[in-house]
DNA sequence: CGGAATCCTCTTCGATACTG
DNA sequence: CAGTATCGAAGAGGATTCCG
C-alpha cells in the first residue's frame, strides 16, 4: 500500500519546496543539522516535544528526498549520525530567511519554552551581515551555555558548525538567551560586552579591541 | 474557548518563525498576496485544492498575526481585499529563499500539476540575481498566459506585482511553463527567446537588443 | 459575491510503551 | 541507543448549507 504523499499539486516553486520540507517537525530537523551531524537521539534532545515516531519519519522522508544522508563517523566516534547532503546544505537560505524573519517575532522568552546553545548559534549565523559575507573574514567562537559552536566567515560563505574552531580569530561567551536578544535587537553587540553578558577572549590585549571591533561589524541583529 | 495555538515553545528564531507561518498553506497564502491584493475568491483560485473554511481560518490567522490586513479598494474598484502588511512584505525573503531551492526540485510538470500564471511571476522575481538587487534597474513587464504582472528592480529593491507598468522598458509574453522553465534552470532564457517561445516587445527596434542583454543580466536561473 | 458554520471522513500528530 | 507499535486527539479535506 504506497501511502501516496500529500502534495499541494501546484507547478510552482513554492509550493514544490513545501511539498518537500512543508510539513511540521522538517524544517527544524534541518535547523538542527546545519551546526553539523547529529546522532538520533541528539536529534530528539535538540527537538523537545517531537516523538521518536515522527522523527523517524521525517528523517527518513528527508533521506528519501535526498536532503539527509546517514553516515558513520570516523574513530575514535564511530557514530551512527545524520548529515546534510549537498541538497540539504542548500536550505541554508531558507533557515537563514525564516530566523531573520523570526527575530522580528521573538521577545523575551515564555514560561513554556525550552532554550538550546544550538538554536542561539542558528541564529547568530543568521545575523551575520548579507554583506558581509564577501568580506571581513574570521572565524569566531561561540561557548554558549557549555556547548561550543563556530562561525566561519569568508570566501563568500558563512557557516556555524558545532565544535570549537582550531584558531579562532575571538571566542565569545554568553549565555543562551544573551546571543537571542542580541540577534532580536533588543540588545547592541556592545551593551552586551560592556555589561558582561557576553565575554570576549582571544588575541593580544593589544589586538582585542581591534578583532572585537571586526567581529561588530560582521555581526547585527537579524531584525531588518 | 480559547483554542490554544500549537505552538513548538522554543525560544528559537526559526521555531518562533513556523510557529506562524509553518502550518499547511499559510506560506501559499503569503505567496499569492505577494504579488498584490487579493479578494477572497482570487485566493481560492490560486490555492486550488484550499476549503473555504481552510482559507478563511488561515486569513483570520494571519491578520491577528499582523500579517495580513482586510482594506477596500478604492474606487471604482471598491472590492474587499486581502493584503500584506509591512510585517506580511517582510516575508518576500522566505518566499524568494524557498522558491529559489524549489527550482531545483522542480522538473517537468506532472499529469496532476496546476499551473497559474501567478506563479510563474513569483518564480521569476525569484530568479532575479541578488546581487543585481543594487545595480540595473528596469522594468519589465510580463504578460504570462493572458494575466499581466511587472517586475521592478532598483533601489536595493526588487517587487512583482500584479497588473501593468506604466511604462515598461520591456514586455516579455509566454506560457507560464516557459517561465518556469527559465527559472529552474533546463531553458536558458536567450533559448527561449530565440525559440520563440518568448516574445520580447518594447524600445525602439535599435534599442531592443541593448534592452534585451540588459534584462538576462538581471534574471537567470533561480537555482544556485 | 464573500464569506461563516456544520458534518463527516481521513490523515497526521503526540505521547507512551515496547523491542532489537 | 535507535528505533517500532499502538492509540487517542487534533487537524485537514470536501461537500453542503446558511447568511448578509
Amino acid at each position: 500500500m504506497g501511502k501516496k504523499k500529500r502534495s499541494y499539486d501546484q507547478y510552482c516553486t513554492v509550493a514544490r519546496a513545501l511539498d518537500v520540507v512543508g510539513e511540521r517537525w522538517t524544517l527544524l530537523v534541518v535547523r538542527e543539522l546545519s551546526t553539523g551531524p547529529k546522532r538520533f537521539k541528539d536529534l530528539l534532545g535538540g527537538l523537545p516535544g517531537i516523538g521518536t515516531n515522527l522523527l523517524t519519519a521525517r528523517l527518513k522522508a528527508l533521506e528519501q528526498e535526498g536532503i539527509v544522508r546517514r553516515a558513520t563517523l570516523p574513530p575514535p566516534a564511530g557514530s551512527n549520525v545524520y548529515e546534510l547532503t549537498e541538497l540539504g546544505w542548500s536550505l541554508e537560505p531558507v533557515i537563514v530567511a525564516l530566523s531573520r524573519w523570526g527575530s522580528k517575532l521573538l521577545g523575551a522568552p515564555r514560561e513554556e519554552d525550552d532554550l538550546r546553545p544550538g538554536w542561539a548559534a542558528v541564529a547568530m549565523r543568521s545575523a551575520v551581515e548579507s554583506g558581509a559575507e564577501g568580506g571581513s573574514p574570521g572565524v569566531y567562537e561561540y561557548r554558549i551555555d557549555g556547548e561550543v559552536f563556530h562561525l566561519r566567515v569568508g570566501d563568500g560563505k558563512v557557516e556555524t558548525r558545532q565544535g570549537a574552531a582550531p584558531d579562532p580569530d575571538l571566542v565569545v561567551m554568553g549565555e543562551p538567551g544573551t546571543f537571542l536578544a542580541v540577534t532580536s535587537g533588543r540588545l547592541s553587540p556592545k551593551e552586551a560586552v560592556e555589561s558582561g553578558a557576553l565575554r570576549v577572549e582571544g588575541g593580544t590585549e593589544e589586538s582585542r579591541d581591534a578583532l572585537l571591533a571586526r567581529y561588530l561589524t560582521v555581526i547585527g541583529p537579524a531584525v531588518g
